[in-house]
This record gives structure tokens, C-alpha cells and sequence, in this order.
DNA sequence: ATGGTCGCATGGCGA
């Protein structure tokens, strides 16, 4: 089973796009964030064609937002209000006997300090509270995928040094997401077939010539519980971040035995 | 140290 992740950036302007990434790779899932949409502005109806029959989403408008474009049926739909902040972070599924957590976690904002920043301390919490759901109920044969906006290792950052006092990378974000990883018992599927090297899935817009210069960080993932860990591949879609008005995200993929 | 670019929605916020 195939299962790709992306951080689309607006689910409308790149419909298209999305509609490429399913011709060319053909997963069973597709799993997106800030999809920026109402629910029903939402295009699902332009990917029937393709065989892909079923959706699933929270939307909300301008903000957020996350949404499964599937071949194969979607059931037991769950939305969870982390902090109860009305924001559409979470949805998650159930198919072929898996559940799929779909996350788009909170970006913290500039200032890595709690106190200063109330955009940080959101994220710590949402993050703690996401841990608390886990601790509470043990994934077994799940899978998290998102845009968690931490890039936990140094080889998930072009430099670790200069970033680690930049949102995405500081040890107190870090620690709690591997606290999270560890309570879940989750596999990083990506690092467990890429265990050594540099590899991003997100680069900013605001560089003059992002391949050039390579200034990434991994923020999207994929985690499966250690009962299916019997992952094949995984890697990133790194050429889709070079298509004409894309996103500033790459789509992750995951190849399951399942 | 600063500003650089997007999307949404049409001013300014969030990333």
C-alpha cells in the first residue's frame, strides 16, 4: 500500500497539481495539509476519474485545514479538537484495518520562548496534548503522517547549529516530539530507510533559487506503530517542489506490506 | 541585521 503525505498550501490553486502527483505515483491514500478551504469548496469531484472515489476532510476557511483523497474506501472519520481551539489540525481514518492520523501541527510562530511567544507555547501543548492521546491509546496498526513542523534530527536541517535556535529545530520542540514518538511507540519510516544523510521536505519561498542554495528542513513525516513496521520504501517527491507554482512543500511517500 | 515570497482575501495575518 502506497500512502503519500503533502503540505499542499491550498487545496484549490493546486488542484491540478495534486491531480499530477496521483497520474504519476498512483497511491491508494493521498493525506493533505493547509488545504485552506470550507469543506465544501473542496474539489474532490476532479479526481473520480482517476479512481479516486473517496474523500475525507476538516475543512475551514483561510486557515489550516486537513483532508484524505482515497481509491479505497474511508471509514470510521474521526476529527479531534486538540486544546479545543477550533483549529481543523486533525483527521484520521480507518482503511484495509489501518488507521491514518492526519496531522498539520501548529508552526509556533518566530520567537522560540513560551513566554514571549504565544504561538510557541500553543505548539508545546498541542504536541503534549497529542502525546496524552497516545499514552491514553496505544497505536496499533496505525500510521501518523503531516506536516508536524519540527525537524527533529541535524541531518533534517541544512544547518543544525545556525538553527537551533530557530522554531522547527530547538531542543524543547524537539524533545517533545520525540517524548511523542516514544510514547506512541512510532517508527519514523522515512529515517529508517534513509537512516544517514540530508534530506528536506520543505523550502521557503523567500530563497532566490531554493535548489541552489538547499536551505531545507524535513517537517513532513511518516510514522507507523511498531506492530507494521515492515515498512519497503519511503522518500520525497523532491522534484514536485521545482513544479511551476507549487508548493513550498514536498509530498513524502510511503510504501507499506500491508 | 534585514528582508526576502506566498495564499487568502482584498487589509493584514499566518507561514
Amino acid at each position: 500500500m502506497k500512502i503519500i503525505t503533502w503540505n499542499v498550501n491550498s487545496i484549490r490553486l493546486r488542484s491540478r497539481l495534486i491531480y499530477k502527483i496521483l497520474e504519476l505515483e498512483n497511491p491508494e491514500i493521498l493525506c493533505l495539509q493547509e488545504c485552506k478551504s470550507p469543506t465544501e469548496n473542496m474539489p474532490f469531484d476532479i479526481f473520480k476519474p482517476l479512481g479516486y472515489k473517496y474523500s475525507a476532510c476538516w475543512g475551514q476557511k483561510s486557515y489550516n485545514g486537513v483532508a484524505f483523497i482515497s481509491k479505497i474506501p474511508l471509514d470510521k472519520i474521526e476529527k479531534k479538537d486538540f486544546l479545543k481551539c477550533g483549529e481543523a489540525r486533525h483527521i484520521s481514518i480507518v482503511a484495509r484495518g489501518l488507521t491514518i492520523h492526519n496531522f498539520y501541527f501548529p508552526a509556533g510562530g518566530d520567537i522560540p520562548d513560551s513566554n514571549l511567544n504565544k504561538k510557541f507555547h500553543f505548539k508545546l501543548e498541542y504536541i503534549k496534548e497529542v502525546e496524552n492521546y497516545f499514552n491514553k491509546k496505544k497505536p496499533s496498526r496505525s500510521i501518523l503522517v503531516g506536516d508536524l513542523n519540527i525537524a527533529p534530527e541535524s541531518d533534517d536541517v541544512w544547518d543544525h547549529k545556525k538553527l537551533l535556535n530557530v522554531v522547527s529545530h530547538t531542543p524543547i520542540e524537539v524533545n517533545q516530539l520525540k517524548n511523542l514518538q516514544k510514547t506512541g511507540d512510532w517508527v519514523d519510516v522515512f529515517r529508517k530507510h534513509n537512516p544517514k544523510g540530508k534530506y528536506f521536505s520543505w523550502w521557503s519561498y523567500r530563497s532566490k533559487d531554493w535548489k541552489l542554495s538547499n536551505k531545507g528542513r524535513r517537517l513532513d513525516h511518516i510514522w507507523v506503530s511498531a506492530d507494521i513496521r515492515n515498512s519497503t520504501n519511503c522518500y520525497i517527491l523532491r522534484s514536485v517542489r521545482d513544479w511551476d507554482k507549487t508548493s513550498d512543500h514536498a509530498p513524502v511517500v510511503a510504501e507499506l506490506k500491508i
